[in-house]
DNA sequence: CACCCTATGCGAATTTTTTGCATAAAAACA
DNA sequence: TGTTTTTATGCAAAAAATTCGCATAGGGTG
């Protein structure tokens, strides 16, 4: 079914809800059997590249008209090694050349679909850390 | 300047000598302050994805006009599934049809962008192995 | 300043990776 | 096929990296 690793519970967790602070979340991740603590959840927010948007955590993502670069922009991980970046239809080929040109250390490939880009990463730091340089691209 | 770790050392030899035993290069390591042992040598050209062709040891990369199929062909690995080629401009799909055509056992997706191809694998082990099948396609 | 929220240095515990040895497996060659 | 050379690997110890909680520092807001 699904991941069942803490990273992923706390990316479905903040999907699913309005989560304003790390205390908040530590509820939600107990009831679902990760009783961790506030430091552990502020380090698993960065790598995960969360961000606070008015007051509220997201995963990494640009909402439709929020970039003029892209019509938008969200981001999953799969495993350490691949980063999933969705835009709308027909979009994904300009983002991807924009990734490219960038240059990004720790990038290791990318190819573009209509609307899905993987990027190549050759470990989970280099995710993290490629995950902010990405955004901050589209910002 | 150059990372100076045993692996880039390792491709640098091989670049540079002609090296046709495992012992010869830890003749060499040794030489440049890396004194290490055949096994240590065994598991980091697997990591490298070194491959013997005509006797030697060359590094899994096609340079521009060594093969008629492709105009050029780098390997990197991401993490334990993924293969990362890259070729020049517009070259990528070109190289995926031949990989695609022949039916490499252990091959489980790819795809190819304008340059650059991703190859899933199972694990490391198949990862290794794909990687020689791959390079003996182009040579 | 007082309060709330988040980040981080540190050390202990855990996990992963690396390494050499011995030896098995494979390849090369007679 | 038998012998030799070359390469791969199981295993256990050592080394390195990661994870985690605690305590606390830092940031922001009113």
């Amino acid at each position: 079914m699904l991941d069942h690793n803490r990273l992923s519970i706390i990316a479905e967790v903040i999907r699913g809800h309005k989560i304003g602070n790390q205390h908040d979340l530590k509820e939600h991740l107990k009831g679902r059997g990760f009783d961790t603590t506030q430091s552990s959840i502020s380090r698993d927010l960065k790598k995960l590249g969360v961000v606070k948007v008015d007051g509220y955590y997201k995963t990494p993502s640009i909402a439709p008209g929020e970039s003029s670069k892209v019509d938008r922009l969200d981001a999953t991980t799969a495993g350490d090694n691949l980063i999933v970046l969705k835009t709308g239809p027909g979009n994904a080929n300009r983002a991807g050349v924009i990734i490219d040109r960038a240059n990004i250390i720790g990038i290791l490939g990318t190819i573009a679909g209509d609307d899905t880009i993987f990027v190549a990463v050759a470990n989970r730091q280099t995710q993290a850390k490629v995950l902010r340089k990405i955004f901050a691209l589209f910002d």
